[in-house]
DNA sequence: TGCTTGAATGTAATGCATTACATCAATAAC
DNA sequence: GTTATTGATGTAATGCATTACATTCAAGCA
């Protein structure tokens, strides 16, 4: 591979004066610059990355932290975060929690090594204290997306869970429903307790008591969305009459533990979910759904990582708006 | 960040000491490693990544290039791909040729400048050319999962897309069906044709005709298997009491097209997938598929890679075992 | 003309780890 | 006792781009 000395030699030049050619052409003449663009093509140079990574200190590599791949959720998300890395010149790292949360720790070992330079966390179930202690650091661009922390004031880009969560109760009661059910995900988890606030909200404006039953906890996957379904709709003196999910994934759970029961949705039973992932359309019924701007999220969030690395300020918290999207799964209370 | 010459300073040795103590533990004295490893730990070194790499002329970077990340085919793929990149200390960076398969290009070119040690391929959408000639030069790691290319020679670790199929189509027929309809990939994609002929020879030697409509090609999604199973079952007179798809998706789609038309599955029509994707449990009805070991192929490819790297030769062609999982969209062939 | 100023370019130090080669001491061999 | 050998360690060059500082030259001004 040529280096940059083997350009200058070719445009007749230093090599400082091909390397400001190409970081800042403004201090170069016109005709300098062409001489080196030129002799650039002809030798068929490319910069060495590492060695102007070790001399800057950077790595122009992102790391995005999320708590499972393989949920179709949060491929829109990260395709909206690389398109904006991407034409900024960023590499992005991909990874995954899920099974080992010390990778986590791994990660973020890469900032003060120069090996990542920012990191947005998709998941908060990264250990408060490694991120409360990230945080601190004076050089250690850190923001969220979807997600926050309850006491950590990291910017984040999402959307109004409380709000969307009511909407969907609204919705319920609309429809009639009075008995509504509430599988969440972990309620560790930020984001499922507000959701669950807003549900709750919703119920109590309504003036709807709250069966301690209806609320059940799951882990966004289907097949907790699957087995709390079951337990939430097999004693059927005391069944509600309308679910409400906080993932698409246990909505199709749902669904399928209603149809062992031998429930017609949404004619016994109406079922809203969360995300609008793509299966939602294709499941039977097809799912009604609260859509979140997945890849907004994403490349918002992203641009926020890159201003607060090139030393802007950011807004704490963007939230950006939902959308319920009505399908199927949801009809009319059943009459009693 | 303190650098080896700290470390060098604290344990009283010369840098050069501290790097062999480190990358060759055995060409030091038990004492001055220990010595070493104390330094390490007192002035909290961690080796400059970057510095390394130049010197080194590596990266420990592997990229995967997919279709699509958001398919949930791949995701336990790159899952078993990480498992071996990470715990070999190579990172594993994601390109998704989704849109653009210019963006293949950019990742091929992070070979010869080092910010890539090599590459694998889960898709044949990469221009052949662009693939040819890679593979030529004398220091590029490239391997496949999954697929492979007619012409290429690239050492690859995929299921035996022939028999699998004919697999499939040989259990349909022992349930009675002999008017069997496909739905396949793009027919571009060698996986796709080889389980066509096998599709095809299952027929053959079944002694059934095969009707030209019958054999359809859709692109994977959900909704070209929807759109191609409207067109393959609309005809009530001349319809197909079975169906293969190349993906759970399409079979998905087939499903909900199926149910537009009032067919009911597997009562009137029998529908079987390809991949055993997370969701073929959960849609009504619950899905017979094609299982793939993609953790296991994951792991495979990345060894390969990982070996070529290393300087070792690799067989060409790795074939995994796929297995039948028989769940309920396919049952006995109505009677006429 | 002589001097200041600023733009353009060059020189050389720098970032950090690795490793070929040199040195040294201790052991083995005669 | 002397030389060859081996193992441990040190010295210094190396990989490549960036950039602080130095130099040069021409335009601008008195």
């Amino acid at each position: 591979m040529p280096t940059i000395k083997d350009v200058a030699r070719a445009a007749n030049c230093s090599t400082a004066t091909v390397s400001r050619a190409l970081a800042s052409p403004e201090k170069v003449t016109a005709s300098t610059r062409e001489r080196v663009n030129r002799a650039i093509a002809e030798v068929g140079y490319s910069p060495n990355v590492a060695a102007r990574n070790l001399r800057r200190s950077e790595s122009r590599t992102i790391v995005i932290l999320l708590p499972d791949i393989s949920n179709p959720f949060f491929s829109a998300i990260i395709n909206g975060m690389e398109d904006v890395a991407h034409s900024a010149g960023y590499q992005v790292l991909i990874g995954d929690c899920d099974l080992d949360p010390s990778r986590a720790e791994a990660y973020f070992s890469l900032l003060p090594t120069n090996q990542a330079d920012g990191i947005i966390l998709l998941t908060s179930d990264v250990p408060a204290v490694l991120v409360q202690q990230a945080h601190r650091r004076p050089d250690f661009p850190l923001v969220m997306a979807c997600e926050f922390y309850d006491d950590i004031e990291l910017p984040t880009v999402c959307i109004d869970n409380f709000a969307a969560a009511r909407h969907a109760i609204d919705y319920l009661q609309s429809l009639g429903h009075s008995r509504i059910g509430s599988i969440s995900g972990p309620l560790l988890n930020p984001i499922c307790r507000e959701r669950v606030k807003g549900y709750q909200a919703a119920m109590k404006d309504a003036g709807q008591t709250l069966a301690e039953p209806w609320m059940r906890e799951g882990d966004f996957s289907f097949h907790s969305g699957y087995q709390q379904g079951l337990q939430l709709l097999e004693d059927a003196a005391n069944r509600p009459t309308a679910v409400f999910c906080h993932s698409d994934e246990m909505a199709i759970g749902v669904l399928k533990a209603a149809r062992q029961l031998d429930l017609d949705v949404p004619g016994d039973l109406s079922v809203i979910g969360f995300d609008n992932i793509g299966f939602s359309e294709y499941c039977e019924p097809e799912l009604t759904t609260i859509s979140q701007p997945r890849n907004d999220i994403g490349q918002q969030a992203m641009k926020n990582l890159l201003d607060i690395i090139g030393g802007k300020q950011v807004a704490a918290r963007q939230i950006l708006s939902t959308q319920l999207i009505v399908r199927e799964s949801t009809g009319r209370a059943p009459t009693v």
